[in-house]
DNA sequence: TCTGGGGTCCTAGGACCC
DNA sequence: TCTGGGGTCCTAGGACCC
């Protein structure tokens, strides 16, 4: 078996300049939710030293003549950009693993299945047809595998597709592969390995023993040691079924009034129940969090966080929302400038097998309730997002002007550099002169 | 002034059981 | 006074990923 992976370069700035050729060759950015952090980066950006995760108003005083060209998050643009990407890798090769919102996997019998000229036409046809430039990695395991696209990716020479199938190009690879760019290797474990005198992947097989890696850094570590031996133990898991399901907001301001955070909470509650129906799974577990603002050493800081086991699995919006705001009260304090929130739904199963509770006296109710929340999905699907919502969900705020179009799930956030919704609004469409 | 959001898996330790 | 041994399950926190 032989693991291929497809990577977009820059996925967000990329999807930004397919539709603003202008911006090639110029130092790009994207931005976090509430213009927060830079998440994605251009070549010409990372080149001026711009590191990832750094914070907006940093870039800002570094960048005094906006040399630096920056967009909020466009997430459907993203998502579609990301689906006509997928749709041309599975129609080449048969068995993809999505694994994150710019990149999959794909598994192949053998190496003759996709020589390196095949996967470089991949890669052009990806390009062509969409206008993301991708990077494609092929070896024994997945570990390789990205490494391979990490070469793919830095060298022009290889035509955007780099192949690790042979044991000198292997022994090659490992050499000049920097411990912190193999994957499974973070930034807290650098250090531990600098000081038993390691620096690159090869030092990390060759000089560090089985139970050595074992004790150091767990059975995680232990994978990614054997994986980059060609040991393929990372299993490609394709559970459509999310574990866990989380919907959090940083607010660009801070909010301390109870209503005003129950109704952020109950729209967070919302969404993830919507999620959850998404993919037809049901929910055991509610936790609720609220966070003050820890960078402002001079207000009182709290957080906490608080989690409910209900009586059966559900995923209609009214139990959810309900649910979390119980827990709110719980753990709310007064006085404190709140500055974010969050609620992750988990204990998940599929909806077709739902363990009834065996004194369930709501079960009437909860049945409405489940064909409540489809009707509303329906609505909503048909006339837009948040056509129909709980009233709780509302801004309670009297000045606010805001109407059900805008409420406060997308209201207390800063959106400073939107693109257009290109592929998915009609009234977004690119004007062509 | 301004510091993201959404996941997964593993581990250690506590509670509880016989 | 002396206070076993073996197991499971749950949870919080850590580390990692994109």
């Amino acid at each position: 078996m032989v693991y291929g992976l497809v990577d977009c370069n820059n996925f967000f700035v990329s999807c930004e300049r397919v539709f603003r050729p202008d911006l090639q060759n110029r130092p790009v950015v994207v931005l976090s939710n509430n213009d927060g952090c830079i998440v994605s980066r251009s070549n010409e950006a990372k080149a001026m030293g711009i590191p990832m995760g750094m914070p907006y108003f940093r870039l800002r005083e570094l960048d005094s003549k906006s040399e630096v060209v920056s967009f909020s998050s466009n997430y459907v643009l993203y998502g579609d950009m990301s689906h006509r990407v997928m749709s041309l890798i599975a129609e080449s090769v048969g068995n993809i693993y999505p694994y994150s919102i710019d990149e999959s996997f794909f598994v192949l019998d053998d190496f003759n299945q996709m020589p390196h000229d095949k996967a470089a036409e991949l890669a052009k046809r990806i390009l062509q047809y969409t206008g993301i430039p991708v990077s494609i990695g092929i070896a024994t395991t997945k570990t390789l595998a990205k490494t391979a696209c990490k070469f793919a990716k830095k060298y022009k020479g290889y035509q955007s597709a780099c192949i690790i199938d042979s044991e000198e190009k292997l022994k090659k690879a490992l050499s000049l592969t920097a411990l912190n760019d193999v994957w499974g290797i973070g930034r807290r474990s650098l250090p531990k390995l600098k000081n038993c005198g390691i620096t690159t992947a090869s030092d990390f097989v060759q000089k560090m023993t089985h139970d050595c890696v074992r004790k150091l850094f767990g059975l995680g570590g232990l994978h990614t040691w054997m994986e980059l031996q060609g040991i393929d133990c990372i299993a490609s898991e394709n559970s459509v079924l999310r574990q866990s399901i989380c919907t959090s907001r940083s607010f660009a301001n801070m909010v301390s009034d109870y209503n005003q955070l129950e109704s952020l909470v109950a729209n967070f509650a919302a969404q993830c129940s919507r999620k959850l129906r998404k993919q037809h799974s049901v929910a055991q577990t509610v936790t609720v969090f609220i966070m003050s603002n820890r960078f402002r050493d001079e207000l009182e800081q709290y957080a906490n966080g608080m989690s409910m086991m209900l009586n059966v699995p559900v995923a209609n919006t009214e139990e959810i929302v309900s649910a979390s705001c119980k827990l709110l009260k719980r753990i709310f304090k007064n006085g404190i400038l709140y500055k974010k929130a969050g609620v992750v739904v988990s204990s998940i199963t599929p909806d077709s097998a739902i363990q009834t509770a065996l004194f369930d006296e709501n079960e009437a109710k909860r049945d409405r309730n489940d064909k409540l929340s489809a009707i509303i999905d329906s609505i909503n699907s048909a006339n837009g997002h948040d056509t129909i919502c709980l009233a709780i969900q509302l801004p309670t705020d009297k000045d606010s002007k805001s109407t059900a179009d805008s409420h406060l799930f997308t209201q207390n956030l800063r959106r400073e550099h939107m693109s257009q919704r290109y592929t998915t609004s009609w009234e977004e469409l690119l004007l062509v002169k």
